[in-house]
RNA sequence: GCCCCCGUAGCUCAGGGGAUAGAGCAGCGGUUUCCUAAACCGCGUGUCGCAGGUUCGAAUCCUGCCGGGGGCACCA
């Protein structure tokens, strides 16, 4: 990336200055190079001799003549300009940029692709809904936004693994296989009440239906707690062929479906039970076994931060094995921690949860301590709630009330694309609000197709370029100087940087925003600059151009499958 | 009571401590002798919830308050 060069250009023409006496001696402050709001401020700008005035106590202007003075030349700058009160303002230089076009065909599938991962193992664990039922809509932000940044951080560097926990073992699969039990029961024409607390979705009505086509009365037969331990069994798995393909509407494929029960199953608990009794970090009240997360004991350490200390002081005592033997979910975390960064070996363990579980991040973070792990391999990606309505009413979502709206429904209603691409527009920190009947109407004008519309264009233009016999070889990007085509080619170098940025902020939002840009400085250019034309004059420029949007076809499909959706031939 | 997120244009929302706070939608007006009009071009004074503080500089960081949402189980 060119930003990384420019930002050590900067750096070195300090230290040159600091060392030929242009300034005094003193600790640098960070560069920090932005892209300017104001096109007219360059493509790229740092306000570094506004902080460094008082260290060198001269005005930034002077400053900034100084370090100006001392860069060394590169063929991709065009002009480095000195702005009040005291910015460098850096353009690039157009004979480069349209240089660029070349780079870009080559580099193809890969262009945007940055290495910050270097080859390392980050996993990202999302939609992990319960599986006792389709997904919900609400697991539907979830899904775009781990999917999203699974993409992004392998194409910032990083080898990812894309999980799917399935919580096949607890108190909701107990309550799932009752359920299941009435609705079979009651499909074979017996009065089997739904109990208390079980689900009334209409899907398991269906789900006791089909159970009993295959099965008949079979588990009618058998003794009660074996028929709901088969149930469950048999329900679950049907279950989870459902979720699966609500996922692969949306276009989502896991690597493992990693199950809780096998946590117990194959020893991962009873590790880390032994290693966290034995460290003393368990405790028994009550006739239960409680984690201690904030034991006196654990004296606070130079390195851990404001954050660190809070999370640690704030999470109290909390139940591990309740007085009948049971384990409780935090069992199954503090095995599953272990699973991820200790024997799986991941290094970097990223789980998506909505915001109504914040409050048990610090926990997880806490037992990855107390299994003496670093916590800062965890990072726990908080989304805000969606809230659904309807007409302007609202509609309550969750499992136990009778009206749930599926992520199925919402994705045949407005379009697998147009789902994920509205989930994607707003910050995770955000909660959103979203009218399914303006969604409906507006799917047609969703920024999607303004996006997807692009590449539909420029697969257009090389249909008729066929047609006309003309092609690209020979084109000389040299040609590209008109200020639509400069524009397009600028904002097509940014996508390795929004990549970055993304993944260093795990905000894939930045994602969206930047490819509306990206197909807006298309359209522009397609309706200033003819492509394809039957003028001899314009023979040459047009093979030039058919590079370029050849390269903005390039661009916009990476983009788009970054963000997961489609990227068609035509509209 | 404690904890987390949000409060920015009519609506939905961007805004990585910097320069005149932006986009989409909605609204008004204009654009098509050859490559898709799902497009392009033009039209925007908003107490950036309020009050303090830090800083050369705050929508952005800190503190308090107000408003909205969520969470504080031997549920997950």
């Amino acid at each position: 990336m060119k930003r990384d060069d420019i930002i050590q250009l900067i750096e070195r023409a300090i230290k040159k200055a600091q060392k030929k006496g242009d300034l005094p001696k003193f600790d640098p402050p960070e560069v920090v190079l932005e892209r300017p709001k104001d096109e007219g401020h360059g493509d790229y700008a740092t306000p570094v001799c506004l902080s460094m005035a008082r260290l060198a106590r001269m005005a930034p202007i002077q400053i900034a003549e100084k370090v100006v003075a001392r860069m060394e030349h590169a063929d991709y700058i065009g002009s480095v300009e000195i702005a009040h009160p005291g910015f460098i303002n850096i353009n690039l230089s157009d004979a480069w940029v349209a240089q660029q076009v070349e780079d870009i065909l080559e580099q193809g599938q890969s262009f945007g692709h940055v290495d910050m991962g270097q080859g390392r193992r980050a996993q990202v664990e999302y939609i992990s809904a319960n599986p006792t039922g389709p997904l919900p809509f609400g697991s539907g932000r979830n899904a775009v936004l781990g999917d999203t940044l699974a993409n992004l951080l392998a194409a910032a560097g990083w080898q990812v693994q894309r999980e799917y926990y399935v919580n096949d073992t607890g108190n909701q699969m107990e309550v799932f296989a009752a359920s299941l039990y009435a609705r079979y029961a009651q499909a074979l024409g017996h009065d089997e009440p739904l109990p208390e607390n079980g689900y009334p979705g209409h899907y398991l009505v269906e789900m006791g239906e089909a159970v009993a086509t295959q099965f008949g009365d079979r588990f009618l037969s058998m003794d009660r707690d074996e028929a709901l331990k088969a149930l469950q069994t048999e329900g679950l798995k049907r279950t989870l062929v459902g979720i699966r393909a609500d996922a692969e509407a949306l276009g989502i494929h896991f690597d493992q479906w990693k199950s809780e029960q096998s946590l117990y199953d194959d020893g991962a608990y009873g590790a880390v039970f032994n290693q966290l009794s034995a460290d003393g970090w368990l405790t028994h009240r009550e006739g239960a076994i409680w984690f201690k997360g904030d034991r006196e004991s654990e004296p606070s350490t130079d390195t851990e931060d404001k954050e660190q200390e809070r999370e640690r002081q704030e999470d109290k005592e909390n139940v591990v094995v309740r007085s009948d033997g049971r384990p409780t979910y935090l069992a199954s975390d503090m095995a599953y921690v272990w699973d991820k960064l200790a024997r799986r070996g991941f290094d970097w363990a990223i789980y998506v949860w909505g915001a109504d579980h914040h409050g048990h991040v610090p926990r997880v973070k806490a037992v990855a301590r107390a299994l003496g792990l670093d916590a800062d391999r965890v990072t726990i990606l908080l989304y805000q709630l969606v809230t659904l309505k309807r007409g302007g009413k609202l509609v309550r979502m969750g499992k136990r009330t009778g009206e749930m709206i599926t992520l199925r429904e919402v994705i045949e209603e407005i379009g697998a694309d147009a789902t994920r691409f509205m989930l994607l527009t707003r910050s995770a920190d955000s909660q959103m609000e979203l009218d399914l009947t303006l969604a409906v109407q507006q799917s047609s004008e969703n920024p999607v197709y303004y996006v997807q519309y692009g590449h539909a264009r420029i697969a257009s233009i090389f249909r008729y370029a066929q047609e006309q016999g003309v092609s690209l070889e020979g084109g000389d990007v040299s040609l590209l100087t008109h200020p639509a085509e400069q524009e397009l080619i600028r904002q097509m170098l940014r996508l390795p940087e929004i990549v970055a940025l993304c993944a260093d902020t795990l905000g894939s939002h930045h994602l969206t925003q930047y490819a509306q840009r990206l197909a807006s400085a298309f359209h522009s250019f397609y309706k200033e600059c003819r492509v394809v034309s039957s003028d001899p004059a314009h023979a040459e420029l047009g093979k030039a151009r058919l590079k370029l949007v050849l390269a903005a076809k390039t661009v916009l499909a990476n983009t788009l499958h970054l963000i997961g959706v489609s990227a068609p031939e035509s509209m």
